[in-house]
DNA sequence: GTATTTGCAAATGATTTGCAGTGCT
DNA sequence: AGCACTGCAAATCATTTGCAAATAC
């Protein structure tokens, strides 16, 4: 359980009540779209509107205390920014999970982008494909 | 020079004018928004409409001839569907660069999802940062 | 106390849809 | 000829904006 308060605050934001909830309810479910959070954060506060929901998470992933997780085919998630890691994304289901990154892949990965010059900020490794759980719901 | 209208016929679309001149285009320029297949098809094609970009694109996408690559920050860009291959994402410009698949890299993460039981699909790795040309630029 | 932030409602922008006409095969 | 495809305009959905009232520090 995080310090929302000390982690907004850090970043140069008020530690606002509706700031709290989402990085609580992003933190918890793992990935969310905007919608997902809107409609989680609204059980606690339902008077919080969509709006404020879009003007914080560009904050905050301008801020870096949040990250966008583009996924083909869907609107992208929001995590809370974390050490680089793998997404396994179940095309059946929606859920992302996260893995740790490979130790040789990520070496890899820097040899490249040292060759061609490039300077890596981030990261970015998903993995399209058919979730365990949902491979036998569809064998049933 | 691919023969599109084969590729198209064997994935069960007609072969129109308009569909060839998405993908010549988007062939072309490698990766591009929607936005920008538009003006591009625009030029050839003035009365091609911006629908008929979106129902193909979708389509193409569906039947697998065309692949999205969503990137943080921005719509997604579309290419043509080819082996798997790493992005580098230029965060200053938008360029979007190429790179083969790194051997040892692919086997670690197959490895990882077998671990999983998680059918992988497909494969997707954006390398987020700033390419050399725009690393100049900023210099000067 | 003051600068930020919120919530609403309205504005904008992106994407989708329905349908009459056109073009592939 | 027949069905798939296109282009337009309208409909829908997502996101952004402006501003007065509320809140954090």
């Amino acid at each position: 359980m995080t310090d929302y308060a000390a982690l907004l605050k850090e970043s140069g934001l008020k530690a606002t009540f509706q700031r709290m909830n989402i990085l609580d309810v992003v933190e918890k479910n793992g990935h969310m779209s905007i919608e997902a959070i809107y409609d989680e954060v609204s059980k606690i506060h339902p008077s919080l509107s969509l709006a404020t929901i879009y003007k914080n998470i560009i904050l905050m992933v301008e801020k870096g205390v949040v990250v966008e997780v583009p996924i083909a085919g869907k609107k992208s998630k929001y995590e809370l920014a974390k050490t680089d890691h793998i997404h396994l994304v179940c095309t059946e289901c929606g859920e992302v999970k996260d893995k740790p990154c490979i130790e040789e892949a990520d070496k890899a990965l820097h040899e490249l982008t040292d060759k061609e010059h490039f300077k890596l900020n981030t990261r970015q490794v998903n993995l399209y494909g058919v979730c365990s759980d949902c491979q036998e719901a569809i064998a049933s």
